[in-house]
DNA sequence: CTGAAAGCGCTAACAG
DNA sequence: CTGTTAGCGCTTTCAG
């Protein structure tokens, strides 16, 4: 690979000048610019990456942790990540954090011993102690996107998940659903908690507390809302809506629901969370919270640019407001059944 | 951040002492390395990437170029690569190339930049000929995966679509069904004809030939089956099978068919391709030809790894087997409607 | 406007 | 076993 003293030979001019014309500052002449482009072009020149980098201590190259590289949530919010630091000429590494406070912990140490120049973080645990002194002394410029809080982060990107909540148990309570089960995800997620808080303002809202609907926690996954609705349909029949914490586990409340013989959305109504690929393609479609996990990755990606160039950030903390996708998984109470009728009007019961 | 200059007077020894100890070649004392190991520690120190890959030409990172990164599919692909490198202190930095012949370029040229030590490439293209110089310049050992073949590359990993496509084929064969439709993908894939030449295999296998199904090319999308399958039930009523170029191709025409009122796989069966996400939550569960894409991904970076160890490669080109899933949208042909009683026994029938 | 010079932090011979 | 030495390719003052 020719380096750049090959170039400066072959135009009859000094290392710097070549640098210069690169870079973009300072003056050159045109003459020299001519030969230097031409000398450019003839040997197929390009700037070595690490040498430039270990001069300036500048990498051009961006980190990011999610939860989950294969998942296709997260790949979204990578492919918005990226497609914004591509238009500003800078490369993503991502690695995986799988949820777990030491990988965590490995994959934000392994991006910073790649020298990059920023970090976006979407954790699901605490930094641990080590790790925050080691980004805290890198003094890498830190973006967090959902999940965990981050002290070291300049700014922070979040996804409106109790207004999606409240939402669609507004749509729930709207359509006179007064039975409702709730299959949260996991509880050592940050989302479960803000999803949880919208759940009790919109009740709030019918003068409904939680104590009101039937709340299990289980975990973000289809198996989950498998078993949770097949118990909850021997359990609590008087059930009319299924919220479920996202859409994996809608989807497996769905299998449950089908196995009973239960039609959907005519016995029972269910909402989802996310508005994964699959949520549409679910029979009925499902109606569900949709979270533009791509626009979060884009959001994240610019601020943290911006940081890089020095400017001021004027909003710490984004939040991207998540959208109701309405499809045929949700609809009114009928109240066809003995059980139903009579169940309607009691606005406080259970 | 403190360097290798620090650690060594700290620890009273040369630089050349603590090198040496941290790449683990050479000989270091027992007490030179309690020192340098507890200066280390102290300082907290963490060798520079950049300086280290300009001294020695290696970065440690590998560059993946896939179709399109935020798609489920790649994901998956990603997913497998990067937890191979990972096992062996690499990081990957992924790229898109979006199936576009100069996204493609760019985005090899970017990893290039990158001093990337190796590339897995997933292309869809030929390679333009001033990128195909530059790689073959810069010595950078390739291996593909999938989609199409590429001259620099030192091993292949391909994904057995013929042979999917010829069990897939088959199965509907052995069900009885001999009007099939087969609603393929865009032209300018690899694999679209790598999936034609199995299924004229499983053709041939029953004394048939291409001519004797019906054959549309289209797009990878679910509109394309969307489409196709209302067109194809209208101009060809006596289709008793689709099978489709994949399952977002399948997802699709499940829309059309329960739209026209169709039931599968009672009426009609279906069949897909890759095994995505979302075919066991379609209704009914689509039976598709698994691609083992993580499995790929992980075999490529294994490849990989073994030629930039200098192992010279066993197998330059491997092909991992497909899998047939069965799940409920495949059924035997029904000769219970008089039309489908006429034709069925017709085996040369177009 | 341009060149010379001085490293960035690290590694790898090569002598001790 | 260890220190010295000489750069890897590039950028950036600082004088011209």
């Amino acid at each position: 690979m020719a380096t750049i003293t090959d170039v400066s030979k072959k135009a009859g001019v000094s290392r710097s000048t070549v640098s210069r014309l690169i870079a973009g500052n300072g003056y050159v002449s045109d003459e020299a610019r001519k030969a230097v482009e031409a000398a450019i072009q003839e040997l197929g020149y390009r700037p070595n990456t690490m040498a430039r980098g270990l001069r300036s201590n500048r990498s051009d190259i961006i980190g990011g942790v999610v939860v989950n590289v294969s998942s296709p949530f997260y790949a979204q919010m990578i492919g918005g990540m990226q497609e914004t630091a591509r238009s500003a000429g800078k490369s993503i590494i991502v690695a995986s954090g799988y949820a777990d406070r030491d990988e965590e912990a490995h994959a934000i140490i392994e991006l910073l011993d790649r020298a990059c120049d920023g970090l976006i973080l979407y954790l699901e645990n605490a930094l641990r102690d080590d790790v925050l002194e080691i980004v805290a002394r890198s003094k890498t410029p830190v973006v967090t996107v959902g999940g965990n809080e981050c002290p070291p982060a300049r700014a922070r990107v979040t996804i409106d998940n109790a207004t999606g909540a409240e939402a669609g148990m507004r749509l729930l309570l709207e359509a006179g659903h007064r039975h409702i089960a709730y299959l949260s995800g996991g509880t050592i997620y940050r989302d479960t908690y803000e999803r949880l808080s919208g759940i009790d303002a919109a009740l709030a809202g019918f003068g409904l507390s939680r104590d009101d609907i039937y709340v299990e926690h289980g975990s973000f996954s289809e198996t989950f809302g498998q078993q949770a609705t097949a118990r909850l349909l021997i359990e609590r029949p008087q059930t009319t809506a299924i919220f479920a914490g996202d859409d994996d586990v809608a989807a497996g409340a769905l299998l449950a629901l089908k196995g009973a013989g239960k039609r959907v959305p005519e016995e029972i109504s269910l909402l989802g969370f996310d508005d994964n690929f699959h949520a549409r393609h679910l029979t009925p479609g499902l109606t569900t919270v949709r979270q533009p996990v791509d626009e979060a990755g884009r959001v994240a990606t610019r601020l943290l640019l911006s940081i890089l160039d020095g400017e001021p950030v004027a909003t710490p903390i984004i939040t991207i407001p998540t959208e109701l996708i309405m499809r045929q998984s949700v609809g009114p109470v009928r109240s066809l059944s003995p059980t139903s009728r009579t169940v309607a009007p009691a606005l406080t019961a259970s």
